[in-house]
DNA sequence: CCAGACGTTGTT
DNA sequence: GTCTGG
DNA sequence: CCAGACGTTGTT
DNA sequence: GTCTGG
């Protein structure tokens, strides 16, 4: 699954890379983005502007956004079934940009598990395949958020854990945002190609939510 | 029909 | 053990 | 994902 | 909103 990742490029380098005409106010380099905070997304190919959303699903028709906090992924094998991803799929798919991804390998239950970095070997950004949803509160507040979808692992990231993120590089990107048939969306939804990736064992500095810093992607 | 759920992950 | 919050 | 909380009452 | 279960 995916539930850290991060964003370390300047933003002058993201807007370069993924030819983005506006990056949102706030924009700082990540090192450690949790489930429930805002990410950078990308919902429409014709503008091209970077959005922050909030990471963790909550659909149209939740009635508290607490349902969002568990959302913060969608099976790639299901999603054009699930009730609650459905018509997401179908009208709502965007990009979560990032640089890396963290997975942990189970020790066990006793100490503390072991993280692994996942980035391209390139360093290059590249973009999660994501859906969004807006929700409204009973106050009229409304939020944009989002989840990552997730495919089984390739053999590279398999060694740690039993799944991934579905990851689309900059030149395929935005198809996943244009895309109309189904089986073409599909093509879409399967592991990236472990040659083009590396893992490095990180500093267990990442486990905790909080701490965002370059600690985070130091190796061990 | 209405009421209630709607999800993923890991672990056992 | 299980849920919530980040 | 991991870390941290997990409860009620009355009183200030 | 849409699907499932009763």
């Amino acid at each position: 699954m995916c539930g850290r990742f991060t964003l370390t490029v300047d933003a002058e380098q993201l807007a370069l890379a993924f030819g983005l005409v506006e990056i949102p106010n706030g924009w700082q380099p990540r090192y450690n983005i949790a489930p429930t905070q805002p990410v950078l997304g990308v919902r429409e190919v014709e503008n091209r502007k970077g959005e922050w959303m909030r990471w963790g699903l909550i659909p149209s028709w939740a009635k508290d956004s607490t349902i969002g906090n568990r959302l913060i992924n969608a099976r790639a094998e299901t999603l054009a079934v699930r009730p609650t991803f459905r018509s997401a799929f179908a009208s709502r798919r965007c990009l979560v940009l990032a640089d890396g991804f963290y997975e942990w390998q189970s020790t066990g239950g006793k100490s503390p598990s072991q993280p692994f970095l996942f980035r391209l070997k390139d360093g290059a950004p590249f973009a999660f395949a994501g859906l969004w949803d807006v929700w409204r509160a009973s106050t009229g507040e409304t939020v944009l958020s989002c989840t990552l979808i997730t495919c089984p692992a390739n053999p590279l990231v398999g060694e740690i854990h039993e799944r991934m993120p579905v990851i689309l590089d900059r030149e395929e990107c935005w198809e996943w945002l244009e895309a109309h048939t189904l089986s073409h969306l599909m093509n879409f939804l399967r592991p990236y190609p472990p040659e083009k990736m590396e893992v490095i064992p990180v500093s267990r500095a990442v486990n905790d939510p909080t701490l965002d810093a370059p600690i985070c992607i130091q190796p061990v």
